[in-house]
DNA sequence: CGAGCCCGCGCG
DNA sequence: AAAGCGCGCGGGCTCG
């Protein structure tokens, strides 16, 4: 059963009942078909909600906080925008009417970022012209969209791939609007008292906290130069080259092999300043709200599946301040992250059973060790990132051949998809979403390249944008199955934290938390590529490991079946983020 | 003065 | 050019 919602006016959503073919079940006016208020949609969903529907809606981000925000969270929904998305790319679907389709409004971005207080944006006056006839139209070309969807798939040849992966796809949407609506444990006092025994006291707005500045100082004494400014690194290069330092340029990688009395304190300046920019006080007063970070989160933000953020750079947490990450009293986090994921989802993929062992039941890097393949893990690591990233010389490029030999079968799938970018073809994940073609640009470029009389000029640079193509192809199919076997993993959690959370309920004994639907029981506060935590209630902590674990293996067996391959985590209980690992 | 680029660096 | 993938963000800087 399905309920069709959409947005007939800025405060009115039609919702209207479909059946499994997508077909309406009554006419409009019925208890099938109603238009209601915000406010009486969440009374209504939440009746709904038990009857096991899936809700279709054009975006996730839009309407779910609505329900969230009156304490009711749902188990199923499809995303329409995010699974046209992926149907419109897939080579699964590639005959369907919907792939071949004029460009439309489902091809568009998302719609405005989406304050989380309610009030009139661009995208509300936009629909507000439409009125009531608009609603109508907009609903039927919702659900118009929805039939190519469920036709696109049906006529796929891999349908029950491409089920799992927009099921997959569309829980991810609710698990990114849930965690940026309860938010992660950020302590702002511990924040401050961190960056101030990093940095002095906060300075007043353009004036640097005093460790800064008495760094500044003796990197201008080094230099002899007492004007330079080591935030400008055209600046700081020429009063680098001037006092003597041959260096092209002033990364810290570079600058640490050197010696000279400005090389340390500049690295200590560099890296102060950067938390002072990236995460220091004004980062704080902005994103920290009542003690929780509430980073936005774009499911299928990256073409790879992966999910993007906006806004705080909640995919670049340093692991300075990963203090201030501390669980509620009574509470604690379970922090969970796949070992290795990459290379074993490479193992699974390419059904390469002698990496696959190498894995089992161990670190996968020191499975490859043991099986005599290198000397070292940093030797195995090195070279596996090679052959995913496509590495062509240095230490990795000379591993290489050694890895080939031990496993092939997984070498070969990492070659022929990089063989398939350099050509302009596109490749797909195991659940099916492909990559993007090249541009124009990069087909130009390729055009000119292979010309008869094409300069050597042009035939270098035709070569290393279809080299450049090919590494992206040869890491999408790796990045893009590891994102899909994440959101099994997550979609699985969810499943089993709602289940604990029903048995345990309604008082599991943890005083209340965050406000809404999460307020006493697990949840899912943070997700980045292969790692999660989990706000749970202490009592609930050890059941919550155990879930999280199950999980993982879920995910594996809905990715590849039987094929023996694990997907071991390193999951700990702490109170405070900065303990794990 | 803002838009958009590059550089550099944090994360996986 | 860190040897190779994917991101977001802030500061400096140039251009219009």
């Amino acid at each position: 059963m399905y309920i069709l919602v959409t947005r007939t006016r800025p405060d009115r959503v039609r919702l209207r009942e479909l059946d499994a073919d997508g077909a309406p079940t009554g006419p409009a006016g019925t208890g099938t078909d109603v238009t209601l208020s915000d406010a009486a949609f969440a009374v209504h969903a939440r009746a709904r909600e038990d009857g096991g529907v899936r809700w279709v809606w054009e975006d996730t981000a839009e309407i779910y906080p609505l329900l969230l925000r009156a304490r009711l969270r749902v188990q199923r929904c499809h995303d329409l925008r995010l699974c046209h998305a992926i149907l419109r790319n897939s080579a699964l679907t590639g005959a369907s009417a919907l792939a071949n389709a004029p460009a439309g409004r489902w091809d568009a971005p998302a719609a405005v970022p989406r304050p989380e207080t309610a009030g009139s944006t661009l995208f509300d006056m936009d629909l507000g012209g439409a009125a009531e006839a608009g609603g109508e139209t907009q609903d039927e070309d919702a659900r118009t969209e929805f039939l190519a969807q469920l036709a696109a798939v049906a006529a796929s040849a891999e349908p029950g791939r491409l089920r799992l992966l927009l099921a997959a796809e569309s829980v991810g949407a609710l698990i990114a609007a849930e965690m940026q609506f309860a938010g992660l444990p950020w302590r702002s006092a511990i924040h401050d008292t961190l960056l101030t025994a990093e940095l002095g006291p906060r300075a007043a707005t353009g004036q640097r906290p005093a460790r800064l500045e008495a760094l500044a100082v003796r990197i201008r004494n080094e230099l002899g130069d007492q004007t330079v400014n080591p935030d400008s690194p055209p600046e700081l290069l020429r009063a680098l080259n001037r006092a003597g330092v041959q260096v092209t340029t002033t990364r810290a990688w570079e600058l640490e092999k050197l010696s000279h009395p400005v090389i340390e304190p500049l690295l200590r300046y560099k890296k102060l300043a950067r938390l002072q920019s990236a995460n220091g006080w004004y980062w704080m007063e902005t994103w920290i709200v009542d003690d929780r970070f509430h980073p936005e989160y774009l499911p299928g933000g990256v073409v790879t599946g992966r999910w993007a953020t906006r806004g705080g750079g909640a995919l670049q947490l340093p692991r300075q301040i990963r203090g201030a990450v501390v669980a509620d009293p009574g509470w604690r986090f379970v922090v969970a992250d796949a070992a290795q994921l990459e290379p074993r989802i490479l193992a699974a993929l390419s059904a390469d059973t002698a990496m696959a062992s190498a894995g089992r039941g161990t670190d996968l890097y020191a499975g490859i060790v043991a099986s005599g393949v290198v000397e070292t893990r940093a030797h195995a690591k090195v070279a596996m990132l090679g052959a995913m990233y496509g590495a062509t010389s240095g230490e990795s490029g000379r591993l290489l051949p050694r890895l080939a030999r031990a496993y092939p079968r997984a070498l070969a799938l990492t070659e022929s998809a990089a063989r398939a970018g350099e050509r302009g073809d596109i490749v797909s994940t195991r659940l099916g979403r492909s990559s993007p073609r090249p541009g124009p640009d990069w087909q130009d470029e390729q055009a000119r390249g292979s010309e008869d009389g094409a300069g050597s000029a042009a035939q270098r640079r035709a070569r290393s944008q279809a080299g450049d193509w090919g590494r992206f192809t040869r890491n999408f199919i790796v990045q893009g199955t590891a994102a899909e076997w994440a959101l099994c993993w997550m979609a699985e959690i969810r499943k089993g934290l709602w289940a604990l959370s029903s048995a345990a309920a309604p008082e599991s004994g943890a005083a209340r938390s965050a406000p809404g639907p999460f307020a006493s029981v697990p949840h899912l506060v943070f997700f980045l590529h292969d790692e999660v935590i989990v706000h749970t209630p202490a009592a609930l902590a050890d059941d919550v490991a155990r879930i999280v674990g199950e999980a993982a293996a879920t995910a594996g067996r809905l990715l590849f079946g039987d094929f023996p391959v694990d997907f071991p985590l390193t999951c700990v209980v702490v109170d405070s983020y900065a303990d794990a690992k």
